[in-house]
DNA sequence: CATTAATTACACAGATCGGTGTAATCAAGT
DNA sequence: ACTTGATTACACCGATCTGTGTAATTAATG
């Protein structure tokens, strides 16, 4: 499918949901805010989604991404994703991870999207998982918690301090992890010390990007 | 003060405030809806609570606590924040630490919330910090923010998961990054493998208890 | 008993919420 | 030129939201 050509009424629709939605926050937007940003009739926003609900699921679902596969071997492909998250953290727009801030701002009624959202997180268990087995580690499901556990401890931490070193305290901890079950890791230890600039206003050129999509 | 006595209106509605802020989430709460659950009218909870955003704040600094002092060695302190953290999740109505909640959903412009929540956050990291430097750890600093990490990591995927046994898994990623510290860390390795009964229906006889408040 | 303070019921304001009904308008395709 | 489908403007619905004004009622205190 060619990426170009003018985009339809319905992504234009779910996409600006999505900025909507995940800046700040599900219940927080109402589908009036949404249609007037876009420049529509709030109708024609009915035309494509028949309610809310089923917008809020369009748009989980469009974040319920896979993980990105590469030729890499498993070590750097682990230890990647902490990469990326940083630099999702740095990214400017970031505010965690949408499927946690679902579940927690819907509360624990919801069921359609609490499942959407452990699906998630349990798919993102899996492919650390695998990666893991192709190292030969003895207990590759229960490493592979901890490292979504660090996942998401510096999601939740970035969210709240805004502070991008997190994801690199994080693959640290990974490593050291790794390092226990018998991977070799490689070489330099990126940085030492408590990370510095703490609570960054420090804007390096940040890019708007949205890679990572469901984080992470 | 006597613990025991009457409570006071304001103390009756501030806790009914925050079992329903914390159970359903601020945005889904309305005054109406506390005012009703405890039986008084709307304009009692006015004449206590200029506005519903001041019992908000009001409702995060109660969920303020300080991490909880004891004579123990340093070691067992830090690893018994992952045993409270196990029981807050075993305990009904547990939904996540309440700072990052009121992050999500609140949205970023919100710049009072965020400034508690990161002052939680940071309190709990130092208490980590003061106690690893106890211990001797050459870098406390980081290694205490790793262990925070941990802990939010745990919540966030308690909360979409319902998976008490993720603080367990925090756990023995802390014993790790501890021992990789040169601390000596307490023998069993407590449960092996990945953690049994994941997604937990299995109800152990959960107590109602709040203890964490504002975990952890 | 009289005073005072808290709480009550209740109506109401103005805004916003999700969602619908309707008729006019616009843009293609044939 | 005619038809078809999408989109528009716009009024409207009932519900809910935060917050206020007011006068009556209740409870404790002197």
């Amino acid at each position: 499918m060619p990426p170009d050509e003018k985009p339809t009424m319905k992504q234009r629709i779910l996409e600006t949901a999505d900025l909507l939605f995940y800046q700040r926050g599900i219940r927080a937007i109402g589908v009036d805010t949404i249609a007037a940003e876009i420049g529509i009739s709030k109708r024609t926003l009915y035309n494509h989604f028949p309610s809310k609900d089923e917008l809020i699921a369009a748009y989980l679902a469009g974040r319920f991404t896979k993980a990105p596969a590469s030729g890499k071997p498993p070590v750097e492909q682990i230890l990647g994703t902490f990469d990326r998250l940083e630099r999702g953290f740095a990214a400017k727009g970031f505010r965690g991870c949408p499927f946690v801030n679902a579940v927690a701002e819907l509360g624990s009624e919801d069921q359609s999207v609490r499942k959407i959202a452990i699906a998630f997180k349990e798919s993102r268990r899996l492919w650390f998982r695998d990666l893991l087995k192709q190292l030969a580690v003895a207990d590759a499901e229960g490493l592979a918690t901890q490292l979504t556990i660090l996942v998401d401890g510096a999601i939740a931490q970035d969210l709240v301090r805004n502070d991008p070193s997190m994801a690199r305290a994080a693959k640290e901890a990974a490593k050291v992890l790794l390092a226990n079950a018998g991977v070799e890791v490689g070489g330099e230890k990126s940085s030492r010390g408590t990370p510095k600039g703490r609570n960054a206003a420090s804007s390096h050129t940040t890019v708007v990007t949205r890679e990572g999509e469901g984080f992470a």
